[in-house]
DNA sequence: CTCATAATACAAATGTGGTCGAAGTAACCG
DNA sequence: CGGTTACTTCGACCACATTTGTATTATGAG
């Protein structure tokens, strides 16, 4: 359904929540200190944001000591790609 | 920058939207009349949200006679997948 | 010219999401 | 135990996007 798509594109139209998902794709599992964004908010927010994403199901969080640790699901990227119309049929020129 | 990307999503992230999106790329240009909701919508509100789409550089709009041809742009697809980290590179297993 | 259709534009009402402030939980350290 | 660090939750506010209703433009038909 579209509005399930909307709904999950929704959660990463977000300045906060996309870096977030770039850091974590780029960078693997990260603790929410880690996190921090460049110009820094305050913790509650990031804490609100990675509630966002964990509830659509793109990141996962488990403890570890003091610290929490975020992890993007297996599925994620595809998901949100898959939420979009078919891609432009990559003519293998990547990095052209 | 991440703040262009989250905005371009945000276009997107809406069913109405996402809908028409979906509707152009597979059926090519159409005029808005032809783009009307299965629950239907106010024409208003149709005319709306393409202006959004438009606004953003994703579709283009061109007069015929009563009406006004709707088209996805050329980049409009490869732009919005580049707004999401890395794809999952698709192992050539895509009906599998 | 007058009327009907297709679509856009504008203004006001509505609703939802992001942000802030403060409090709460959990783990570690002394 | 009390204190500190790391993070989350709750409640309220505010800005902004969507929706609605009405008016307007543009084209074509009779």
């Amino acid at each position: 359904m579209v509005g399930e798509a909307a709904a999950l594109l929704a959660t990463v139209a977000d300045p906060i929540r996309l870096g977030l998902l770039f850091r974590l794709a780029s960078e693997g599992t990260r603790c929410v200190c880690d996190l921090q964004t460049d110009p820094p908010i305050p913790g509650n927010l990031l804490s609100y944001h990675l509630k966002v994403l964990r509830d659509a199901g793109l990141v996962t969080a488990e403890r570890r000591g003091r610290w929490m640790d975020y992890t993007l699901t297996a599925d994620a990227l595809e998901r949100l790609h898959d939420a979009l119309p078919e891609p432009p049929a990559v003519s293998m020129a990547r990095s052209a």
